[in-house]
DNA sequence: TGTACATCAGTGAACGCGCGTTCACTGATGTAC
DNA sequence: TGTACATCAGTGAACGCGCGTTCACTGATGTAC
């Protein structure tokens, strides 16, 4: 009621920590839902509350914001990581719950796969390419960790580079991903990554040890 | 010597054919080099010699130089399944061939991946997104088709669905090409393509008639 | 407990820039007579 | 063969727009005395 005849509020004084997590939340979802291109200051700022300017009073420039956002994804796939660790002791188990944590994130998350592919993140961006590049070798680092605890119990046959099932587990996921995306929805990603999994699987299975 | 003093010289006046084709090779080899971000009318104008107004003769607006350049994408891998159908008669044979030639390409062309996923493409644009679904959607169902045969000779084992095939089997290149990308050329594509396609040609091998 | 002051997350007007696009024009080429 | 005219791919100046960023400011909160 003191508010009337369209007298503007300013926002709530909230410490830059805390902002600086809304700002990158906020960035990373409308590059979820409207695409990188539509990745305006203006647009973080007003998802957030906040005018424009605002937003320097919490990061020095929009390539701070991207840089944060890019942290954020890495400590969401380190996060799936661990989870799955958590949850199960046999390797090709964790790996079909990577799977499946792995499609759910993209899914509730579009802006993450977009990010790390749309290279419009680091064109001419050396730095960027170079941090893009750390993160996904990172994640595929430690599903090849996961690989070879497998090969050493012998549940995933030996014969094969670890590092190279690694990439090949990330393809499982990633071309459905993008139809799932470019399909707007019509795709059956979940379909798709059970069925695949299940002729990589086989495919990996080493001969030692029994299975459940 | 008669064009000194700075006169400046009209560019050659050529058909609109013409110029539609090298304008459309020309916005992609800047997507491949520089970026979808990149890709202005005025870029595209000075690679191909002439005045970014100039473009307007030959186009309506950028839209539909992007639309083209998708037509161009289509008609190359439309030409790699037909190349490889001409050189082999073995399904099998004919995947590992047409994985070699994607892999080529797309190593010639960065902009044909680019574009494809980059979404900056069709983020907000249903009409475009339809137009690489369908795209995508056609080069798969061509991969489907010669998984297909090769179940129906019994070199592919039947019991898998030869649409889901058909997506691991874009899925053997696609993060590898990405990673190729993102690490600026360290990535050895074409060794994680040839490992992966042992594991993927085992695994998809049918019990059926021998092998060469 | 009360006053003075420093801090700092908020505001909004203003800027320069590059972009896509328009438009009146030019001038070479092909055709009609 | 020569002249008049239509065609149309070229030019360059100009536009409006949205963007990232700057800057002087405000006013609430916390601390020193």
């Amino acid at each position: 009621m003191s508010n009337h005849k369209g007298a503007r509020m300013s926002a709530e004084k909230l410490e830059t920590e805390v902002r600086q997590d809304q700002i990158a939340q906020a960035a990373l979802g409308v590059i979820g839902s409207h695409g990188l291109r539509a990745l305006s200051v203006a647009r973080v700022a007003r998802q957030v509350g906040l005018v424009p300017s605002a937003i320097y009073r919490h990061f020095e420039n929009k390539d701070r914001v991207l840089s944060t956002v890019l942290d954020l994804i890495h400590d969401r796939l380190c996060a799936n990581v661990q989870a799955v660790c958590a949850e199960a002791t046999d390797p090709v188990e964790q790996l079909h719950r990577l799977l499946t944590r792995h499609i759910s994130l993209i899914r509730e998350n579009q802006g993450i796969p977009r990010v790390i592919f749309s290279e419009e993140m680091y064109a001419g961006h050396p730095e960027r390419r170079a941090k893009v590049y750390w993160i996904v070798s990172d994640y595929l680092k430690r599903v090849a960790d996961l690989v070879r605890q497998g090969q050493k119990s012998g549940r995933i046959r030996a014969d094969c580079d670890s590092a190279v099932l690694a990439v090949m587990f990330l393809g499982l996921v990633q071309p459905a991903a993008i139809l799932w995306h470019v399909s707007d929805g019509a795709f059956d990603v979940t379909r798709q990554a059970e069925r695949s999994w299940r002729v990589f699987s086989e495919a990996i299975r080493g001969s030692g040890e029994g299975q459940a």
